[in-house]
DNA sequence: GAACTAATGTACCGAGTGGTACATTGCCCG
DNA sequence: CGGGCAATGTACCACTCGGTACATTAGTTC
């Protein structure tokens, strides 16, 4: 029975409606193609604010890249997959990899936007390296069980899986709009969401349990 | 000895060198990134001789998007595999597609650069589709003879195993800088490329020969 | 070589955009 | 309750950028 009264005035709440509005914006069209103006109105703040809680556009992306990307990894909630033999944990990882690109397609523009850009912004996030080389650790685990068991390839790592898997994932959502065009077919069709997401799955799967002799 | 002599007004020549500068710029920098005034400083042209030859920037970069997809098909030099075995075959086309895109990382950025406008130019340019879907018959042959053969799983279809290739080759092209600051490693070294060229042909081999049932 | 047009150069405009100066008002604290 | 500052509103500037009007020159044609 505490609700906090409706402040006119809410520093966090005005600062956080910003850059939420301000990642859909930038997912949506690009860095250059945002306009500050655009963000404003419709996060219903005016342009001042922007400045005055970000100090500019370029500072305004950034803290959308970092809050994107601490996001993304946090969301990545690591499957059960320590009791399972390697293998299946890996066909776990490729799946829950999977869903997890699909349903944070916003996240992805961003990455591809950000590359278009040389990667000019994200240099500026270097605690971003850690959270991002941790995310290999429970592929590491699985990889080094495996090669112990004799049932995984010896001659990967985990970054090598982690390129495997996302590349994938990465492809359908952000190349979407010319594959569609160019092929007529949808790769986020819910219908065909099963067979992609089992196409990933069996690729690692056999790849890695193949030998490497 | 009949060299043309250099003349001072060459429409054909204009126009190329127009586009060929477009072509890097729009790559380099993006669609909004680039500007017309630097495209025709760099072409060592004036701007008026863009909208002369072009009419505007989007057709302009209309241009460029047809001419580079157009370029990167016929340069596909289809290999001769239609006397090895489909999964030799399969393992050739891997490694091919591989070489191919990570030398034409320019048409990889425009890719990119269209889907971040959600395909918005490449939708003007229909006669792409036949190209592009004419690009998939060499796959649909081979997987149909390795099906007949009982080698090749059944249960995908030349896009599919298109997808899968192109994935793995674009990711590593299309988002190095984010790659290479993230987890300090570049895919495009030249002396990991045997590994990364080695690993999408194993991946693909195992995965389509392993069974389906 | 005169005439005609394709091809090029120059100078400019108008809209949009990132950014700011200055005024103002809600909120908390004593 | 009233002062003081955090938070917000308004109006504006400087500049970039796509696009164009108009003048000019190189090539070609007869």
């Amino acid at each position: 029975m505490n609700e906090p009264r409706e402040r006119l005035r809410d520093a966090k709440r005005t600062r956080a409606e910003i850059l939420d509005v301000a990642t859909t914006a930038f997912a949506a069209s690009g860095y250059t193609g945002t306009g500050v103006d655009d963000i404003a109105e419709r996060a219903h703040k005016t342009k001042r604010m922007i400045y005055y809680y970000f100090g500019s556009k370029e500072k305004l992306y950034l803290a959308v890249l970092e809050k994107a990307y601490r996001g993304i990894r946090e969301a990545e909630q690591a499957p059960d997959v320590e009791e399972m033999s390697p293998l299946d944990a890996l066909r776990r990882v490729a799946e829950v990899t999977y869903d997890h690109h699909l349903e944070h397609s916003e996240f992805i523009r961003l990455v591809a936007i950000e590359n278009i850009h040389h990667g000019s912004s994200i240099r500026h996030l270097e605690p971003l390296r850690e959270v991002n080389r941790n995310a290999l650790g429970l592929l590491d685990r699985l990889l080094e069980r495996g090669r112990a068991d004799g049932t995984v390839r010896t001659d990967v790592d985990a970054l090598d899986v982690h390129m495997m898997i996302s590349a994938y994932c990465f492809f359908q959502v952000a190349n979407r709009y010319t594959i569609r065009f160019l092929f007529e077919r949808d790769m986020l069709d819910p219908e065909r969401r099963d067979h992609y997401r089992g196409m990933i799955a069996d690729a690692v799967v056999a790849w890695l349990s193949s030998g490497d002799d």
